[in-house]
DNA sequence: TAGATTGTTAATCGATTAACAATC
DNA sequence: TAGATTGTTAATCGATTAACAATC
């Protein structure tokens, strides 16, 4: 489903209010914005504001009810059926985010994210395994990608190879890509990239370490 | 050095601008807020707010001096002088970010962060190195993180251990951590916290796979 | 019913953009 | 000098917060 024009602001809160309402189920059936809005760390105006983009669905005097809550939002983010993935660069970096998305998928019934394929151009890996998922080939994603209907990557390549890596998944049909490389990739305005730039992230955090308080 | 109530969205764009002044270095010695914008991904106008909080580094006419202005951010950021990191959790993701991190500190002259401390419950790795850095026991935080002076760390423990050990970091002087634990810390107000948290990234993605675009 | 909490509107806050005088 | 580009102020834009009528 699509809705459209809603910020990314938004968005990104909705998997913050799918974990806390994982984490109240069972213990309560009914949470109130004010609750929800606690243990996210969001302000409880701002949590009815970012559920009523998408529809109304507490009731007045009582609030939310989490499990229907939670099928929703799940609904929402498209994590209510499986979601295929690629990862791409099975370096060490790679190695470890491959083994560690396939254990939370095996572990967390929820965790809809299904890691199908991986891809190297190291010929001594392609054919191989880690842990259930196969080693493919680079020269493959044209091929495994429409196959496998992956719609979601991640990108754990070295820096010079990444926009080449990034332009052959964008063609092969992938739509949202998580990339580890320190770059700024190119893609076409239906594509998201997320980028999780470690050194980017160290060197902001620098900062606050000179921070007298403010 | 401190510099109180700056915008954190203004201290992102920072690391990002230093990329670039890399990147133009030896090609060209001067810059204009145009092409630093353009190559940052940013408009003109902002990149000069963001500088102008902290000082005047441009000549009117001309634009910023490379060098000059690389030199002036590094040490806004911190970035001028060798800051110590440690990493707690050598799982299969701790022991590739240590790698990660060590390469591009050996790699990289102009990175200053250097991990110089392992940390990990399993007494089978503590005493053991990971390339050129040490494995200690989480129980010698207190001692080793004031004896080597670190100021920085990186949690990529379970989700269940990520609080007490954030706890045990910061007691023992720690002021920011790059958090891979799927897990709100609770940090006093002078630690900064930077999530990396995967899953939640990944979530946020699958929105828009669905998107039939905007 | 009385108390609680929603969905929504209006007010506030903060960040980005546009415009321009100053000046290299 | 003439052209270019800064640093800064005012205008705009967008996101968050506060308030409250509707209603369970």
């Amino acid at each position: 489903l699509a809705w459209k024009g809603i910020s990314d602001a938004v968005i990104r809160r909705l998997p913050v209010y799918l974990r806390v309402l994982e984490e109240v189920k069972g213990k309560e059936s009914c949470i109130s914005s004010h609750e929800l809005g606690k243990r996210a760390g969001v302000r409880p105006a701002l949590v009815r504001k970012d559920l009523a983009w998408f529809g109304e669905f507490g009731k007045q005097g009582v609030g939310y009810d989490v499990e229907f809550l939670q099928d929703e939002l799940r609904k929402i983010l498209n994590l209510d059926e499986p979601l295929h993935m690629a990862l791409v660069g099975v370096g060490s970096l790679g190695h470890a985010l491959a083994r560690y998305n396939w254990r939370r998928f095996q572990i967390d019934p929820l965790f809809t994210i299904k890691l199908v394929a991986l891809f190297d151009v190291n010929p001594g890996l392609v054919g191989g395994y880690v842990d259930d998922i196969p080693i493919y080939s680079v020269s493959e994603i044209p091929r495994i990608v429409p196959e496998e209907d992956i719609r979601l990557a991640i990108i754990t390549v070295p820096a010079d190879a990444a926009q080449e890596t990034c332009k052959a998944l964008v063609e092969a049909g992938v739509k949202a890509i998580l990339n580890f490389a320190p770059v700024t990739l190119d893609v076409p305005k239906d594509v998201q990239v997320a980028n999780a730039d470690l050194s980017l992230e160290l060197q902001r955090l620098a900062y606050y370490i000179g921070a007298e308080q403010l």
